[in-house]
RNA sequence: CGGGGCGUGGCGCAGUCUGGUAGCGCACCUGCUUUGGGAGCAGGGGGUCGGAGGUUCGAAUCCUCUCGCCCCGACCA
């Protein structure tokens, strides 16, 4: 994922200065404020360029750990016909949540808030055989929940994007298989996004079954109540290689399946926080390929019943997370891995030959190297332009003025610390071209 | 779905109680001066006051209905 430099005259980037009177919380008002995303309507919104760049980043890091995890991707539509649900039994139990729609024929249809019955349905027309399995199909498409009080941005949208991901496989230990892998490649996954996350021992609701753990960033503002262990706080993963059997012997458990009678922590150490859900994976049996008819044959002639587990990622949450976990009074801190651009570059005074010359300079080497660099080529005074990138919180500032032109000198700032350094030209590209 | 709040130029707000024909800051446009942490001066453009009815000589302001958005709670990924 490496996207092109981009100059900032040109670059669609509708900052604010104020913040919009109906964004409460620090992510939303961050996010209006960067220019990232624009309210079409409650819960709904469009992705602008600067926000689409982060969204793609996410999607690029999930997906390659999907991937790795041995799921395959496909893509499934949003609008869906009522009667698959019909088949499981869902349609009528699934309530006002979701988005009912009559074709032109008055056929029923509905807009996808998950997708257990479609990728169900595909399987049971294509598969026959148990060398088809196990199987583990993915996709990264939008949903469409009708909630009864979208809040908080684009945390808690009406539409929002998911990964969310299908295990079939021929019985329980295989199932155990699959939901192993995806455990630990969401523990891959929110390390590199930066994130911490920490599983949870969960209620796996409405949608049935009894193996769930979900994945939650702690954070003031998360709508879910956890109690957890002291001894994740300093619990020093390893991400290539997480021990999820120790990782899930430590207590951790959402409000609603903990139980202080029953708790086996000790309350010296037992620890409540407020977290953001990101992730959830779960097992539940032959729910759906029992209801809905899908089987395959065994070796032996015997036909059997997969069974399946799903495993969400909410996409389009993990933007604001991220800002919740990560921003100061200025603006939002990219982690490096997910930032929109790499590197600011920011010319102070685009009137004086020399700067301009040389930021023309640095910006062709940046692009030549594959550096994803916004370059502040506008004709704004220093301050605004470094609020501006503070604001929308590139890793690295790169900034060139007539003082460190004439000194031959200039400034590399990182923005998470906020350590500043006068450097000569080629050792600060040297710090930022790998 | 219960409770509360808010809709006035792109954004933030005042004006509404007590009716008299719309204002401030920022942003935007032009010019000049500025240029290392959201500049100064001068000039300028932009608003059927969410919408529809009603009361009145006259409505942003009063009345009725309606739409939208936000917050708390319940619910939910």
């Amino acid at each position: 994922m490496n996207f092109k430099p981009m100059r900032l005259s040109v670059f669609f980037l509708p900052t604010l200065k104020e913040t919009p009177a109906e964004a409460q919380i620090v992510s939303h008002r961050l996010m209006l404020r960067a220019g990232m995303i624009h309210q079409e309507s409650a819960g709904i919104y469009s992705w602008l360029p600067l926000g689409i760049r982060v969204l793609k980043k996410i999607e690029g890091i999930i997906r390659a750990e999907q991937d790795g995890a041995g799921a395959q991707e496909i893509l499934m539509p949003t609008i869906q016909s009522a009667d698959i649900w019909r088949e499981s039994g869902r349609y009528d139990d699934y309530g006002r949540e979701m988005l009912r729609i009559t074709d032109r024929h008055d056929r029923e249809m509905l807009y996808g808030p998950t997708n257990e019955e479609m990728v169900t349905g595909i399987l049971r027309d294509h598969l026959r055989s148990y060398r088809d399995l196990p199987l583990m199909l993915y996709h990264i498409q939008w949903k469409f929940r009708d909630e009864v009080r979208p809040r908080f941005g684009i945390m808690r949208g009406r539409e929002f994007l998911m990964k969310d991901c299908y295990s079939f496989d021929l019985d329980f230990e295989g199932s155990k298989r699959a939901y192993n892998a995806m455990f630990a490649a969401y523990l891959r996954t929110f390390a590199r996004l930066g994130l911490k996350a920490v599983p949870v021992v969960a209620d796996p609701g409405a949608i049935g079954g009894n193996m769930s753990h979900e994945f939650h960033i702690l954070a003031e503002t998360g709508e879910s109540t956890i109690f957890y262990d002291a001894a994740y706080d300093d619990l020093d993963l390893d991400m290539e290689n997480p021990d999820i059997e120790a990782l899930r012997g430590i207590y951790a458990a959402e409000e609603e399946k903990h139980d202080p009678a029953d708790c086996p922590v000790p309350p010296e150490r037992l620890k409540q926080a407020k977290g953001i859900e990101v992730g959830h994976i779960f097992y539940f049996g032959t729910k759906y390929s029992k209801s809905m008819g899908l089987t395959v044959t065994k070796a032996d002639g015997e036909e059997i019943t997969p069974e399946m587990g799903s495993y969400g990622i909410g996409v389009s949450r993990l933007p604001a997370a991220i800002i919740e976990a990560s921003h100061d009074e200025n603006g939002i801190v990219w982690p490096d891995s997910v930032a929109p651009f790499q590197v600011g570059l920011v010319n102070l005074k685009t009137n004086d030959a020399d700067c301009l010359a040389l930021c023309e300079d640095i910006y062709a080497r940046l692009e030549n190297a594959g550096i994803e660099t916004l370059y502040d080529d506008r004709d704004e005074r220093p301050g605004a332009k470094f609020a501006n990138m503070d604001l929308i919180g590139l890793p690295w500032q790169l900034v060139v003025g007539p003082r460190g032109v004439k000194a031959g000198t200039v400034e590399l700032k990182r923005r998470a610390s906020g350590e500043k350094e006068e450097l000569s030209l080629d050792s600060a590209l040297a710090r930022l071209i790998p």
